[in-house]
DNA sequence: TAAATAAGTGAAATGGATTTCATTATTAAC
DNA sequence: GTTAATAATGAAATCCATTTCACTTATTTA
């Protein structure tokens, strides 16, 4: 039915084996055999079938990815990040969503397996032991992009997310904040979340201002919590003056509930998002964030994963992609002194 | 190497025969034997080889999707409902973004053709004959998740663009706006953009409201664009009452130039969008607009193809999913008695 | 020009499943 | 207790490309 090799082989009047050898440029054929090898291929529109290659080379040419909330901006970004490069590096992709369940994981992990994939890119949230140990023993290179991965086997691609929350309450406390409140992301979220929370504590102990853990208000990265989060903030501590919220979602949610109750921002409050989505330079006010590229972050990710799979060495498994804070309207502005004292400390800020 | 049915045949005692009748829930097999065969699966942790098998059934469980600007929310959302009712149905996902151009389009087709994929969603924006003569002479199942087609032979998914773009218009009439400018998507968008353009049309015709084409300012369905786009309108229009933008960023764009330069929602201007992004809700003001599910609209897409490679005998090929008016803060509120005229017109009106 | 080497090509084995067809074991029918 | 019918199983062909190995032809080298 499907035109195959042999087909063209005939029609070329050469062995399947040549035929072969011209798809795959080998140098062991004569210019004008392949010339008569090219020509049938056009004639017969030839397709490769690529599962009987697969079969036979055990090499797929794609690669998996899973991922979670991959509706969020930054992370539909991030995709998009993995699809260009991928495409660029003559992979396909084939993608599962595995709604942060370890079991969907686990599930996808198998089917990808079974459909020889070279690599897979794994964007989860919480990661447990367990999908850690899975992948160890996978014999498939994988690289994670979603944070920080301690383990030294573990390849990862991501911000730096405890500098980039640091860098944050860093520039909150100079510019005179002391009750800052925090909309962290889910508990179970054992990446971003935790290391952002990391970066703050540091931040609050080098300020020498306490922490205080029931300000830290757990949101889901959505608008919505954003929003309710914002309103038990403002309940339960009235005095607060600034709130810095773990995504740009969550902060805008806080900003809609802010000024629904008569907040001024930055005045009264001021706000902090992370991730930099598009959606931040159009809010009133426009929102200050930590920047950070989910595309450039998707693209990194397949070169590691691309270098892993041809088996080059590697400088680092760790790769972090650049931050920088971008203060916008929703925060007070540091003036031009102060700020020379944060950039003396290598703190990227930018005015934009 | 890897454990293959022959191993799990050895152990089992068995022919390869017999274990992949076993696996493939034949009902020829003794249950004694199958249970003897599953044991040795589970104890080699026996993966099938899925490249052999599709290349021996020629059906790969696998669905190709094509698709450009994913990352915007609404398409964001349509990705994740195609995964999730292809997951549901035992297909697995192969993706591609083709960033609207007919090069990758026809580069990916021909990609997923080799990995013999059973059926492909298409979400493009813009579509050509070219693209639609392929389709149809592609042999494999195609669904359009991007618009209304009218060729009678494609199958698509959509929400009634003209019907819904109507409805806007309609009410905004009837709110008294005689001067409204648009905000529409780029021309080269045949689907979604020209068919809204023909429901405010049809719209503006019944109200008997002139039609005049400079007041259709062209945007890409960003922020950014939505911005720029209603500086140009708020220049060359000063006159103008309500802007209807084609997608919900756009409208948000339009929100953000209007406040920062002093113009008040609703009160000089309504803002109207489309789509119903989670995001219209946490804007200030919460933003007027179309409200239809992306999620359902890839759950959809992936039912019809799924009835379609099935062979299953369909009611339609057109599908529409629902679509709602969604009247928040950015437009004024037509009184009950105004709504309720349209309502006996079994226009959809819904506060929120 | 003969011998040695390199280049170009083809035959056949191979990858791992599914499926047809033949065969054997079992049950039902008389 | 045979024979007929049915249920279970296995052997072997098949899907289609890659690759090894053998062989032929062309090119160098001496």
């Amino acid at each position: 039915m499907d035109v195959t090799m042999k087909d063209v082989a005939k029609l070329a009047g050469v062995s399947l084996s040549t035929v072969s050898r011209v798809l795959n440029d080998s140098s062991l054929v004569r210019e004008e055999t392949a010339h008569k090898v090219k020509k049938a291929v056009k004639k017969l529109d030839y397709q490769i079938n690529d599962s009987a290659r697969i079969l036979r080379t055990n090499t797929s040419n794609l690669i998996g990815v899973i991922g979670a909330g991959m509706e969020r901006p930054f992370l539909a970004n991030l995709l998009k990040g993995i699809e260009a490069e991928a495409r660029e590096k003559g992979f396909a992709l084939i993608y599962g969503d595995s709604d942060g369940e370890f079991e969907k994981e686990q599930n996808y992990l198998n089917i990808m397996k079974q459909k020889k994939i070279d690599g897979i890119i794994l964007i989860t949230t919480n990661y447990y032991n367990d999908l850690l140990n899975i992948v160890k023993n996978y014999q498939i290179p994988v690289v994670f992009a979603s944070g920080y991965i301690s383990d030294p086997e573990i390849p990862c691609v991501t911000v730096d997310n405890v500098a980039a929350a640091y860098d944050v309450v860093d520039y909150l406390t100079r510019a005179g904040h002391k009750e800052i409140a925090f909309i962290k992301g889910p508990d179970l979220d054992l990446l971003a979340s935790q290391e952002r929370l990391r970066g703050v504590k540091l931040a609050l102990r080098i300020a020498q201002l306490p922490y205080n853990s029931g300000r830290f208000i757990e949101g889901d990265f959505t608008f919505e919590s954003g929003y309710s989060a914002a309103e038990k903030i403002m309940r339960k501590f009235p005095k607060i003056t600034a709130i810095f919220a773990f995504n740009d979602e969550m902060a805008v949610g806080a900003i809609r509930y802010l000024k629904e109750n008569g907040y001024q921002i930055p005045d009264d409050i001021a706000v902090v998002g992370f991730d930099g989505i598009e959606l931040g330079k159009y809010t009133l006010p426009t929102l200050t964030t930590i920047e950070q590229s989910g595309y450039q972050l998707g693209l990194k990710s397949i070169e590691l994963l691309d270098k892993i799979i041809a088996e080059e060495e590697l400088e680092d498994n760790k790769v972090f992609i650049p931050h920088k804070l971008v203060v916008r309207e929703s925060i007070n502005k540091l003036s031009a002194k102060e700020l020379a004292s944060i950039k003396n400390k290598e703190v990227l800020v930018t005015n934009n």
